[in-house]
DNA sequence: CTATACTTGAGCAATCAGGTCGGGTTTCCC
DNA sequence: GGGAAACCCGACCTGATTGCTCAAGTATAG
């Protein structure tokens, strides 16, 4: 589980597909022009996320991308993990690389991590994200008041 | 938070660290033998490590490093933002780049992932690690089997 | 049949990861 | 005092990735 920019601009872009979904398919030149980020690099995302079955295409004129399941049934990470590469996380690779006493030390403690990192980020949904945005639609940098009505999945 | 490779070899390394600092400061050359990290890129994190105040050095003959404070106030966070350049999350800035009604979506949404991803690494300290492995010691690729005792605060 | 929109691939500048090299400086110890 | 053990530091290097452009497609509505 990486976590780089790369996957924030997926996020977002999926963020804007879905806030727009309900007037048909959405346009990366829309996506583009809202968000501020390069046609070009768009499309090398939703290529990606296409292949991996997280949105839809229409091609022709008309069309664009919709989601290809419910907001609520897409996570952060499955965007996240689609357009990022995985990462290794430790320079044996699982193999007998390394054999002294130390050996799966730092395997474990990643995969351990890792697994709780990307838990975590499995459990926050597209819907949990167009749910957070509607109540705050616009407004100044917002206020860090929090309310229990946040839910307890994204919170801390 | 970014999260990349850098962060684990990190954290690796000053688990190395709080696993063998009851006899009097380590070595890096130690750590670069036991968890296979060039010695080169070890100064590199250790030099960023010891500005932020998370280690403290001993130099000369039989110097080397030690923690700057207990392993259970150090924090996995701490040390991973020690290393990492922080990512700016957005590419209005938090300035009057964007203007229309989407101005800050993105700005929001990334606050808050950042700090919930960072807010859960900054409840997993240095001692839980070692704790984790002190249980768990040499073992192989250790079984998926998971019990109440791990305690909740790093897993899943 | 044309405009719209997705699809694909080559390529490119900048940055970063991860590491090498070559020098320092501080301090212990003989 | 002179090594040697260790930290310290900065330049530099290589390869991969990021973020992007350009150019050429293909499918389809009208």
């Amino acid at each position: 589980m990486r976590l780089t920019t790369k996957g924030r601009f997926a996020v977002t872009a999926m963020l804007d597909l879905a806030l727009h979904s309900s007037k048909g398919p959405v346009t990366l030149a829309g996506i583009s022009a809202r968000q501020r980020i390069s046609l070009s690099y768009l499309e090398q995302l939703f290529g990606k996320l296409r292949r991996r079955s997280l949105v839809e295409s229409v091609r022709g004129p008309g069309g664009g991308y919709n989601l290809a399941k419910e907001a609520s049934l897409l996570t952060v990470a499955e965007i996240i993990n689609a357009v990022e590469e995985s990462i290794d996380s430790t320079q044996c690779g699982g193999k007998e690389n390394c054999h002294d006493n130390h050996r799966c030390m730092t395997h474990d403690l990643w995969e351990e991590l890792n697994a709780t990192v990307h838990g975590f980020l499995s459990r926050v949904t597209l819907a949990d994200l167009v749910e957070k945005q509607r109540t705050k639609p616009v407004s100044v940098v917002a206020p860090r008041a929090r309310t229990r009505a946040d839910g307890p999945t994204i919170t801390v």
